[in-house]
DNA sequence: TTTGTAAAAATGGTCATACCTATTACCAAT
DNA sequence: ATTGGTAATAGGTATGACCATTTTTACAAA
């Protein structure tokens, strides 16, 4: 039994207006078709169009005027990637190498401000999770599970105690096309073994209040993979 | 004469979607009235209340689900702002806390990443900008202009250097929700000149590639920001 | 020829209504 | 008590008409 997709209409516009942008390489500024050529082209109804033209200008794709047309705003591949089969294997792997990059950044951030405000309880309830994670992953290692895995609940439990929910929010997006787009990593570079003691370094550091430990061991948890994507990206 | 504002009706439904949101204190995973009623209630058409659903959608702030309701997904403050007048001003300043402790972490970040690869050529285009801006502030000053001046593009010009796109967007999106909140700070807390200085060290800490500088340097500049708040919102 | 203005065409914005499809709850049959 | 069908509810889609703004066109005046 496979699950049942069941596109909604609205969506598949969305795809295929961006994928309209990508294969005529529209930069921005360009001007789309009409609501009504779009419309008719799809083969849907106006409304329909409408609705995803409204998802499309919320996410800062499109800009829409009033009298006069519809505007390519921003080419943003870590959007178009939400609804694209992806392309480039190269780019792939470079908006990744970027999403690294910024994950460097948050949680080092996140990681040195929870440990200003993280009582005992919370650091106690960061060792729990990391056990029962790696007691979690040796059960599943029975079963030969291909695809990859990917959990980065970890990383936002520490964000969670830091308490920002701006970047709280900007963590959780972050995750979200890291796992979109993950796949292209050769998943062998990162066994479970090293992760898991990566996060143990790192829940240590918090404890210990220790910026430069935190510093090192964030970093070295994802410099790991930042190399990766280099190294990939170089062969290619 | 002042400008005419032409409120587009879907956009005025969500204003108005936010605003009973907020006022019947729903929380997450709470239902809200049907397509239909909110169309009778808000007295537009269904289709207008469904492009601004998928407009709410879009932001993450509802869930829709097919033959069973919509639903409140998140309540996203920074994204109410955009939409409503601000009620409490302790919240906002909350906010704004937020935001700098954001642009802290993103500012530093990209400052050291961009002294790694700026080329002579982006140092000087930095010294230029810096010089005209604040040739400009000098200029200003003769008329005496009542709103706050902010401005964030040498902020901006830094992270470009840098050139990883992600945290690009993630920076102008702060930089947006910054100037929309800004005024209810004290703005005498940052004169244009202790600003100009400012800048002028970042760059230095930039062009030496130094990168306990440029730490020092961008924190000195924001955690004026933030410790500001800090003392408002003791006072509220 | 150039310029200003008004009409017309193009294009997004809104409405009303009808019908399709998925979910849920309820009730009957087993 | 469990199963399975059915009706009510609520979101999804389609049409076609009309409104509002912008851009273009056409023509008249300078």
């Amino acid at each position: 039994m496979k699950p049942i997709k069941k596109v909604l209409l609205h969506n598949a516009v969305v795809s295929e207006i961006i994928s309209y942008i990508q294969s005529n390489a529209l930069k921005e500024g360009d001007k789309l078709p009409t609501e009504r050529n779009l419309a008719s082209f799809l083969n849907v109804s106006r409304p329909i169009v409408r609705e995803a033209l409204k998802i499309l200008e919320a996410n800062e794709i499109i800009k829409i005027k009033h009298g006069s047309g519809i505007f390519v705003n921003k080419l943003d591949p870590m959007f178009f990637s939400r609804y694209l089969a992806n392309d480039d294997e190269k780019a792939l792997l470079l908006r990744l190498k970027e999403l690294a990059e910024s994950r460097l950044m948050l949680e080092t951030f996140a990681a040195i401000e929870a440990s200003k405000v993280a009582t005992p309880q919370q650091i106690k309830e960061l060792y729990d999770h990391e056990s029962s994670e790696n007691l979690n992953l040796q059960l599943m290692d029975e079963n030969d599970v291909e695809k990859p895995y990917v959990n980065l609940e970890f990383e936002i439990l520490i964000t969670k105690i830091y308490g920002n929910p701006f970047l709280l929010d900007f963590h959780k997006k972050i995750n979200e096309l890291w796992k979109l787009n993950y796949t292209a990593l050769d998943t062998n570079s990162f066994s479970k073994e090293i992760r898991h003691n990566d996060h143990i370094q790192i829940i240590m550091a918090i404890e210990n209040k220790d910026k430069k430990a935190i510093e090192k061991a964030v970093s070295s948890h994802i410099t790991k993979i930042i190399s990766a994507c280099t190294a990939l990206i170089e062969k290619k």
